[in-house]
DNA sequence: CTTAGCACTCATCAATAAAGAGTGCTAATA
DNA sequence: TATTAGCACTCTTTATTGATGAGTGCTAAG
């Protein structure tokens, strides 16, 4: 048996139907609502052998069928053409042109813009260090003992760690080892230094230390801790209560899985980060990695910057998501997100 | 008619059983649930006499009483007395003590130790830079067209704002406008910056700028309406889900409602910041100047650095909240975070 | 002043019945 | 041979009804 032309017919019209009512459908029903040009009873044996080939289940023996996971990922992958992503990325470009200078509220808005255009929670991951190269380190002596370290990522993405130490460092010292680092490290991706690199700066800074002993032994152990650091991800979200529109969602207990799970940035981190290979991905109900969601699906696109996935951002929402809008919404915020970045974060000069 | 101790003592009585079941209760039950010395019908006709103050409330003609907003404002002003402060205390401070460094993840962990403690949704509010001093300004060359404006306040927390010029300024001309900042803002609260003073610095800086021009007039420009940006205020949330356990949100409609409300940081920041005065804070029900939280209380205390309020936190739960419990866990963080932020984010050196 | 007793109210819950949507099978039809 | 009409049957949903139980307010006795 095999799925021809009106099999597939039939079930977009289920799938269609599902995603737009929630509610399973019936073969007199589907007849009436979409011309199908064949009777009700021809349908019945269609949905039959959709049931049979694993494209449609019953919820209970005459309550009509509804769309499995597998029917979704053959709607994604082979039924649905993808357009309108010109119109929602001119959309998304309006909206998101008023001033970007700030990487925080920037994706703030992004999110809000995401939830808001897809009726779906979004996600949105900051920029991840590690992936983009250090341009410049700065230490700042603020007071005594304490000494800042601002890092400028190659985005302009600013970080700061103020470090207390035992005892003061003279600041003409720490300009010395400011110097010897951005020498040393600039032009790294953060996961690149690793252990013999750190090892070599070591012994250069012990080479200038002269009168000021272990004191600098101490920065030096500070600061290389903390340039390790950098595995704390932002996360972002917006439109949690867009969920509760759903009637998959009309009980607490089911509201109550999905909030939990998402107000916990671990799993969102997990969950986004899971593969980093695609452009655009779509997870679809099981499978999702983790139980919580396996009645969601799940929309992912990267971001970049100069040519490295540098963060990724997606909508999550119940697996009869209205994947025909949401997905060029993705899409298009993606690559919105992707120009604003080259553009407002990145230097003109070249580097 | 006056509220002598019976009627206190059954007051009470309504009031704790309430909070603790979530459900009306008549005297009957009452009467066998705590020993009160009198029968069900008298406590009935106090019970009457206490509707008549304005104490209780009648769901329906038959269904037990409820307490009013202004039984609990009565509960808790007169009627509570709040031990367990100190036991709270020492058990945040052990949960809180591993490496605080870093504000933003001091105050994630903060809030959602609150949540946990409380099982209710907890609110925070990070610091609010205008009330505290600047320590240091440092203008950092990033590239060519681009500054870097370092704030450090005198709590060490550090922001910084990315100023994209349209032409370069050498950077020996920058450190001289770096130093003339830092003479002229030092100790000064950002809200204390004035349009005079601005002025003032704008003639100083001038006055450098011999053969840079109008380069400079366009950093300043964007220099000084950068420091009156720093009205953006972040706010931490945990337990949102935690509401959920709550018979008054077994509906989907309630659930909404709270869930977009919270989510919306402004109506955080607006509830949290509606008063400063005192140090801490309780509005019940309708004394919430948010119809969406209506049935909610809200129990918010201060944080200070010198002296100076620069933050508030709390939690907000249902009006029925277990205050008794709930108002010394918040008292406790409140002193914890105090502690804290004198100890380290404060400078050692006296300035 | 307190309490027992009683009639009355009202929400909640369980049982029952009717309605409606859907299925699968069979037999007739193009 | 593929399609369709017809029909018996299934099962959820919704409305109705009646019983239950918690609660109130009033009255009269202690």
């Amino acid at each position: 048996m095999e799925l021809n032309k009106r099999k597939i017919d039939i079930l977009k019209a289920i799938i269609h139907s599902y995603i737009e009512e929630g509610e399973a459908i019936g073969s007199r029903t589907l007849s009436k609502k979409y011309d199908l040009g064949v009777s009700s009873a021809t349908i019945r044996n269609e949905m039959s052998d959709l049931e049979d080939l694993g494209y449609l289940i019953k919820p209970h023996t005459s309550a009509g069928r509804v769309p499995s996971d597998k029917a979704y990922r053959l709607y994604v992958d082979n039924i649905l053409i993808d357009k309108n992503k010109s119109k929602y990325y001119k959309q998304i470009k309006k909206i998101l042109q008023e001033d970007i200078n700030e990487m925080e509220m920037f994706l703030r808005n992004s999110s809000r813009i995401l939830a808001q255009l897809t009726k779906y929670t979004s996600l949105i991951i900051a920029p991840q260090f590690k992936k983009s190269k250090l341009k410049h380190v700065q230490l700042v002596p603020v007071s005594g003992r304490k000494v800042l370290i601002v890092m400028i990522m190659q985005n302009n993405i600013v970080k700061n760690v103020l470090l207390n130490l035992k005892t003061p460092i003279p600041e003409n010292q720490l300009n010395k080892i400011s110097n010897l680092l951005n020498e040393k490290l600039t032009g790294l991706r953060l996961d690149m230094i690793d252990l013999s690199m750190k090892n070599r700066i070591k012994k250069e800074i012990y080479s200038i230390r002269n009168q000021y002993d272990q004191k600098i032994d101490e920065l030096m152990k500070v600061l290389i801790s903390s340039l390790n650091e950098y595995d704390k991800i932002d996360v972002y979200s917006d439109g949690l209560n867009n969920m509760l529109n759903f009637p998959e969602y009309n009980d607490t207990e089911k509201i109550r899985e999905f909030l939990s799970f998402v107000e916990d940035k671990d799993n969102i981190v997990k969950l986004l980060l899971k593969n980093t290979g695609e452009d655009l991905d779509i997870t679809i109900g099981h499978e999702n990695i983790f139980d919580e969601i396996s009645k969601c699906s799940l929309i992912t696109a990267t971001y970049k910057f100069n040519g490295i996935t540098v963060g990724k951002l997606g909508v999550i929402g119940p697996t009869r998501m209205d994947y025909k809008t949401a997905i060029p919404i993705v899409k298009a915020l993606s690559n919105n997100i992707n120009e604003i970045i080259e553009k407002n974060f990145k230097d003109q000069i070249k580097e």
